[in-house]
DNA sequence: GCCAACGTTGGC
DNA sequence: GCCAACGTTGGC
């Protein structure tokens, strides 16, 4: 099993919009970047879990846990005109973008802050700490999965 | 709102 | 394939 942290802007969707998503659960819908993209393709496998972080808000951190329920299948948004992922570009025989369905798992009663996960000498390694990052898909470590789960 | 860091685009 | 220009991300 692999873990894994998403990040996602609250005011656009929330850890409690996942859990009060019809069975709590949603496509990882939007992601336009290929780093993050060969991941959702290739990498992210269904069972492995995952850090919610809220990005570009007042509460930096990360909030809450989700399962991984559906793997790699392409991405329904590149596909409708309406939507504001559409990709010309895109077509159905050969898509361009990934997602993978998730189902919510854990909100925590506090979310633990960027402050605070800068401050862990243990997670120095993770990407989301070093500056520039930009990765809204980023891989986890086992080690670094627990020891943000005991902080 | 600022701006550093990074990714993407497109001319050559 | 290089790289300047541009666009976006995201913390502060």
């Amino acid at each position: 099993m692999n873990y894994w942290l998403f990040k996602t802007e609250p005011d656009d969707f929330s850890i409690d919009d996942l859990k009060n998503a019809p069975n709590s659960q949603t496509v990882w819908d939007g992601v336009r970047n290929y780093q993050a993209r060969n991941m959702l393709r290739d990498k992210i496998k269904k069972d492995d879990k995952v850090f919610i972080y809220h990005s570009s808000c007042k509460a930096l951190g990360i909030v809450g846990t989700a399962t991984v329920i559906q793997e790699s299948f392409p991405d329904p948004t590149q596909f409708d005109p309406t939507s504001k992922y559409f990709d010309p570009k895109a077509t159905e025989s050969n898509p361009r973008w990934f997602s993978v369905e998730i189902s919510f798992h854990s909100k925590f009663d506090v979310g633990i802050s960027l402050t605070k996960l800068k401050s862990v000498v243990k997670l120095a390694t993770l990407p989301l700490v070093s500056k520039g990052n930009r990765l809204s898909i980023m891989p986890v470590s086992k080690n670094e999965w627990d020891t943000i789960n005991n902080l």
